[in-house]
DNA sequence: AACTTAAAGGATAATTATTATCTTTTAATA
DNA sequence: TATTAAAAGATAATAATTATCCTTTAAGTT
């Protein structure tokens, strides 16, 4: 029984070889999208149905096991929750990246101009990354 | 022949009475989903079809004159382009409001932890506005 | 270890969202 | 007003997501 079996069960879902491999994609791959998951969960399980994959990425958003993060200009990608970060876009390579921002300032401000009570920020930085400038 | 007319001649669009209703309904309603904007436009243009509402919304995209919004947990919104600026989503009446924030030195911090070069920020601040808090 | 059962998986139909195709209409220009 | 490329409308096609139904299985119980 490893590390995602006991937090899946602690997320009230059961401990499926599935589910264990999904997040051992997401584990691996970082940020994926529904059609990458299905590409990597093929190799492992080649009949698993891609109703079964989206079933599980719902329940999992529903648990706040993992978080989708839309993306500009390109489809969604899955992650597992970890730390409040924000995202890093390469506006070439596709590839997303975390990144640990303080948004303390931004949001104090936001929340004075506009008598607004943030209780989340979702920012997504697009650009070119350290290999594509 | 009013602005809007000629901005979207500028962008090489035809002024069709369709495309002017549908600037005047994001001009006067800021923020909206495909399906309240074709309801709007049903309104105005009983016969008009759906396919007429995302061949301009991809054309209008294509030539920068509107831009889409994308947000957590809900349907993505479109609004006329004008000066860059961040958005406040309310989590309770789902309403969305613009913020000019300046993000220079958030951009600036993460452009130097990461080495990446950015050139663009996209930024929901998610919480309670003003009447439902 | 076998038994029970609610939950999950797989196959696939149904629904929703978006794009493509084709014919008719029209905005823009001469 | 005549011409024409572009746009609108109708609708078919495709893509994305969800629902249904039957079979299998994880996990707890005896």
């Amino acid at each position: 029984m490893n590390d995602y079996t006991t937090i899946l069960r602690e997320h009230n879902l059961k401990a499926t070889p599935q589910r264990l491999e999904m997040t051992n994609a997401l584990f691996m791959n970082g940020h994926v999208t529904i059609e990458r998951l299905y590409e990597l969960m093929l190799k492992k399980f080649s009949s698993i149905s891609l109703a079964t994959i989206y079933k599980n990425i719902n329940l999992m958003l529903e648990a706040s096991f993992i978080e989708e993060v839309k993306l500009p200009n390109a489809k969604s990608v899955y992650e597992l929750t970890k730390e409040t970060h924000s995202h890093l876009l390469c506006s070439k390579c596709d590839k997303v990246q975390d990144i640990v921002l303080n948004l303390t300032d931004v949001t104090r401000r936001a929340s004075n101009a506009a008598n607004f009570n943030i209780s989340k920020t979702d920012l997504v930085l697009s650009g070119l990354c350290e290999n594509c400038s």
